[in-house]
DNA sequence: CCCATTTGACACCCAAGCGTATCAGATCGT
DNA sequence: ACGATCTGATACGCTTGGGTGTCAAATGGG
């Protein structure tokens, strides 16, 4: 329990604990979003960090934890990317925020694996929800207020939406889809005029 | 090696064999599509089936190469259902189609989920993918003949359409949608239009 | 009624992965 | 330079699940 803080490798003990922490997770990243959650072990983790279990241990106590602290560095990172997007694009236009989300979604098939699979099984689904529920509020301050039943159908819009962009993105890096970014931006653009009442 | 057919308890043994098949792919429904298909084990589903595991390696290899059984089962089952709501309506009218696929995926949130979640991951991916280009190919039989670079934007819209089913119908499961199962294909048959060219 | 076949319950071995422990070498403070 | 701390490699016990084997009870043909 005695506090034994030391300099290490020219790191602070919290330094180091934080890098190693943050290696984990780098190692959840690629693992996760390319085997999937539910076929990767503690010890294909390490082995990827280039750690021992011992600070596996030191910062989760299961692989479901690292999913959870993984999704969640990926998704806030996300947000952070889209929620300026939108102030600068006023909140009227939605392209802006497209953009961000699909630069991010895009550029790294672990991270649209991860949103559009991952997700929705085993630890992930509450966060999953979660996420998707965020982003189905987004779409509500695209759109002007209604209410009645109406508002119903319009949250179906929003979730079909948002399965569109999961899916699009999912078959772009399965390399079905021969467009660049920005034409996949243009269409999906497009999509959600179609989309919005 | 030597044949040795006999009846038993009122069956030969090919429907005796047939017949717990079907057990197995029974539970591998319920278990694939509640628990998910990575949290499942041989035992579960000799337990869930009511049998012993010889008789799973009677018919099966692999929890995967089950798993594979049960998707095709279900999709097959789809198909049957969906082609000839197809025809019946002229190829024309999207809507019978999408009654009948609804009426599948909505009808069972197991269905829904193998559909949308677990044909994504693990020994499913192949197969998944499979569906969902069957799909799309079924989108361009409603769409008219178009040739270029709009033909890569039309199938980029086939795969949304197909992304929105999938997660409407997992939201409505999840009971986010207070809709009734006639008011969400009358909705997605409005996205569909809203979508097709 | 007797025996071969079929079935179910249970035991067994083995591999893989988790969680913990041990120990030598590296690094830093004094 | 010396001792305390930090690190990496390895080993160990344990549980879980896959795959196989054994044996008695149940069933139906002759």
């Amino acid at each position: 329990m005695a506090e034994s803080t030391r300099v290490y490798g020219g790191m602070s003990a919290v330094e180091r604990r934080d890098e190693r922490r943050q290696r984990l997770i780098d190692a959840g990243l690629e693992l996760f979003g390319t085997r999937g959650v539910a076929a990767v072990g503690i010890v294909d983790i390490c082995a990827e960090a280039g750690l021992i279990k011992r600070y596996f241990y030191e910062s989760f106590s299961s692989i479901d934890e690292l999913a959870v602290a993984v999704f969640e560095q990926v998704t806030d990172r996300l947000v952070e990317q889209v929620v300026p997007a939108i102030i600068a694009g006023g909140g009227q236009d939605p392209r802006p925020a497209l953009t961000a989300y699909l630069h991010g979604a895009l550029a790294d098939p672990r991270v649209a694996r991860l949103l559009a699979v991952e997700g929705k099984t085993g630890a992930l689904t509450k966060y999953g929800d979660g996420f998707a529920t965020r982003a189905v509020e987004l779409w509500f301050s695209f759109s002007p207020a209604v209410e009645g039943r109406d508002e119903v159908a319009l949250r179906l819009r929003a979730y079909a939406f948002a399965g569109a962009l999961s899916q699009v993105c999912l078959a772009w890096h399965d390399g079905v889809l021969d467009l660049t970014v920005d034409q996949v931006i243009d269409e999906l653009v497009e999509v959600f005029h179609a989309l919005a009442p």
